[in-house]
DNA sequence: ATCGCGTGATTAAACGATTAATCAGCCGAT
DNA sequence: ATCGGCTGATTAATCGTTTAATCACGCGAT
């Protein structure tokens, strides 16, 4: 749009010296004396000056705009994502371009082709099974598992499984359901890995997939956990706080009181898990720390690369790339039933007492 | 970055013609006999021509961006406000370039300072209370609620009150707590607003505002909804989903079974929603319509816009400005225990028998 | 005294598109 | 036969920045 501050050339005028040598001070490319530098930067500070990006990007080739790729922005994973990536990119002077693909392969191609048409320098993809990133024609930073091949960074899903599942063994747990959506996802593939790791002999784990049991049984159908507590679990390990809700409310709704007939722990730490009651214990990624990794990945390649070159495939690397998780405790996990009398949870809740007959 | 395809001039030098030409062509702008126009855009598209922004920025001062102004983008329903914008944006052949200002009014106002500087074509701004839209120098779309002055486009969180409130009623609800989080948001005003307008003479409503309450109590404290229920409150309607969870976690945990012994209403219908037990009633926006008005109004006031303007400070207006909420019937809803022998849920679970005392 | 060199600045071209101004034909009317 | 007007295309300027090439100048060394 019409830009209201002054221009390049108009800092050159008021000083009386060539827009090159403003920009060079600008920029401290150039040959130009401290004395001049100093004054530029000054009246450059005192007028307000921002630079175009459009001339810039013209000239330099260089939008200084990342694009943020999320296979579906209805994940409530989401808002964590895209606050932690624009404060990591703003912080490095790039603005956050967003494209959302509904959960569709082929409109995230499109999502990605516009993206790539507004020139933007770099991208951040967030993928989901089925996600190509080949052929892009700017570097990318991949955010998925440490164990996919291209990651760029991402959360020690694995380690925070174990994290999870150590927790749980320590409170007592013998018999613990994990709770997933779909075995094709590596997120969710590492993080169930990492729980049943911790369980080894005399220690029974047993996994429910909630996608293929939703196209039988309809969107939103109970899991049956109820009869699962009859068949003797007593916890409930799910691989997303969203699955841990629906298993909370399913059991509470059932009469199982939570924590004390069954524990339910999520992953995420999503909004709600502080506010519900009772209070989700889960494991946190460190969203932060990862867009961080990311991006400063993405603008290193990005300023390292030749404006006319070839373009490798392959999405940037970075010195870490993998994150631990953190273990946040709070009262949706406790000792099963049999050590109900030597250990006591954290809330300080009115007992309940049992009610209803399982279906 | 460095653009891959071919420019103007390559196409121009194909076909044996200027720059200009094709351009005019593209455009649709200046003179060009039919037969040329074809034969240029034919070949734009076979050689997949995409005209660079940047360029055109520079000559047109129109950057084809928009930033998307969210005051706290943790909250849940930035996804489907984010979606909704981006969808709409990119029909128009708008990219969006969000900014997030983490619940802090000053950190906003740099914020939109940064998208400014990016020459952003216009603004989206979902405000918050606090929020100042003054002076920024591009057409602003303001999202809020149909009776906050300057409002371009909103739902009619007030009709969606009655709705809820309607429902209630006709359940045979006498005693409705409405539970909020802060009376200064417009939006809640609005909310509650509604409901309680449906309650007249032979009714009561009272209203729990959270954020006081966890000020005194600490973050995420109980409500004390089981003192409500034995105060003879039948109804709980929650002014945002979030709430809702909250209610209705507390009062599962407390023995109360919902629908059978108190009922829970949210609003927005966020992810959840759908897949906790009860399944919860709540009134949706629809995100998709009111985005599409809203940059829809947006795309009108940059088009007609001097590009050398002084710009009235005002948000920009569409013709329709308030958009119809949705009841969403699910289960979370019900009769009073003294209707309970009449009316019956739509659920089939186990009932529950109730249990422990009240706090 | 001249050459070479380093310093600090300027010139000018370039990025890719848009657009006002111009121009070459051509046809019909005076 | 000449002029005016219309059509379809070209020229050239412009947006704001970067940067390679150039230039003026003073200084030490040959």
């Amino acid at each position: 749009m019409a830009r209201s501050g002054p221009k390049l050339t108009r800092i050159a005028r008021t000083l009386g010296v060539s827009a090159a040598t403003v920009s060079n001070a600008l920029s401290g490319k150039g040959r130009v004396s401290a004395e001049m530098a100093e004054k530029i930067r000054a009246t450059a500070a005192e007028l307000g000056y921002v630079p175009s990006q459009a001339g810039r990007a013209l000239r330099t080739g260089r939008t200084g705009v990342i694009g943020l790729v999320l296979p579906d922005i209805a994940n409530p994973l989401f808002p964590q994502i895209a606050q932690a990536i624009e404060l990591a990119a703003s912080s490095s002077g790039y603005g956050v371009l967003i494209a959302d693909s509904r959960g569709d392969v082929s409109t995230q191609t499109k999502a990605i082709e516009r993206l790539i048409d507004r020139d933007v320098d770099g991208l951040v993809i967030v993928p989901r099974r089925g996600t190509r990133i080949a052929d892009v024609g700017c570097p990318v930073a991949v955010i998925d598992t440490p164990s996919t091949p291209g990651n760029t960074v991402a959360a020690d899903h694995w380690g925070g499984g174990r994290q999870i599942a150590e927790h749980l063994k320590a409170l007592g747990h013998r018999r613990v359901l994990i709770i997933g959506n779909n075995p094709a996802s590596n997120v969710q593939n590492d993080r169930s890995g990492g729980i049943r790791s911790v369980f080894g002999e005399g220690y029974h784990t047993d996994t429910l997939w909630i996608e293929p049991l939703e196209k039988a049984s309809g969107k939103g159908c109970l899991l049956g956990l109820a009869e699962k507590v009859a068949e003797g679990y007593t916890a409930f390990a799910c691989i997303s706080d969203l699955h841990a809700l629906r298993a909370l409310t399913e059991l509470q709704r059932a009469g199982i009181t939570v924590p004390e007939k069954a524990s339910v722990t999520g992953f995420d730490d999503l909004i709600w898990a502080p506010v519900i009651t009772p209070a989700l214990t889960t494991a946190r990624m460190d969203m932060t720390e990862i867009a961080a990794i990311a991006v400063a990945a993405l603008v290193k390649a990005i300023s390292e690369r030749d404006p006319s070159d070839p373009l490798i495939g392959a999405p940037v690397t970075a010195e870490t790339s993998k994150v631990p998780m953190h273990l946040v405790v709070r009262q949706s996990a406790a000792a099963p039933p049999a050590f109900q009398s030597v250990q006591t949870t954290a809330t300080a809740v009115t007992p309940v007492i049992e009610g209803g007959p399982q279906p």
